[in-house]
DNA sequence: CGCTATACCTCTAAGTTAGAGGTAACATAT
DNA sequence: ATATGTTACCTCTAACTTAGAGGTATAGCG
């Protein structure tokens, strides 16, 4: 049970990346998990224990329902976007978009820094 | 004592914000507090309460150094950058950079929604 | 049969944040 | 002088998020 220093770099990342890839197709968590590693390139690596987690949470307040499916073979639970999921989704884009943006121009001012981090030091990966 | 649902958008933002604007020259809790709004265009607000508490913590372990100064008839205690706050500084812009650059990308994809939050139901405020 | 991958789940510890609350000094206006 | 407002510091709790460990069960393959 040795647990790490923990950096918890941020928060409402899962939820969002999980709204994110409902809003295109009805999905189940394992799958979830994979591609959003498959689609940050691995910038963005939720567990498995905080998938299931907000995905319970965001189907008790409305906004996601579920349906248990066998899919070849296998039993799998798809959660789809409510009406009120979408709307979640949206606003929560839109906070993060700008979020982002103001993140990034306030950090870009050191500029020199900025091109030590991108082209000598090279990438970084977040835990989330 | 009612408590918002809070949204929690993000965890790290007020610390980021914090060791970079202290990268830049040594400041006081108060004053951090409104540059941090004045620099993000109100896009990133964060209480006193968060303030004061990162920076204790930072100070705690060894990112910051604080002295108490009298200026203008008024005591503050300004707040500096160790090497380790800055190298803590320059790993934490990194991560944030690459994230948020993956969110953005990720996000945008959907171009038609990004559309609306962008130019029709415009700006986001993030309270931190 | 044993192994791996799929697929679900729960729990705890640690961490972050919002917001309420509080103190004190100074500045200005009444 | 007193009131009000601003500056400036601080603490506390409740709510929430997250990492990671742990657990179950089924399917497919050698």
């Amino acid at each position: 049970m040795a647990r790490e220093p923990n950096p918890n770099f941020m928060a409402g990342v899962p939820e969002l990346m999980i709204l994110r890839l409902l809003q295109e197709r009805e999905m189940y968590g394992y799958e979830i998990v994979q591609a959003i590693r498959a689609e940050t390139g691995d910038v963005v690596s939720i567990g498995e224990g905080v998938a299931y987690t907000v995905l319970h949470a965001l189907e008790r307040e409305g906004a996601l329902k579920s349906r248990r499916r066998r899919v070849e073979g296998r039993s799998r639970i798809y959660y789809a976007l409510t009406q009120a999921g979408l709307k979640r989704y949206q606003n929560l884009a839109g906070t993060w978009l700008t979020l982002a943006r103001a993140i990034q121009t306030v950090i870009k001012q050191d500029s020199f820094q900025t091109f030590i981090q991108t082209f000598i030091m090279g990438g970084h990966h977040a835990a989330v």
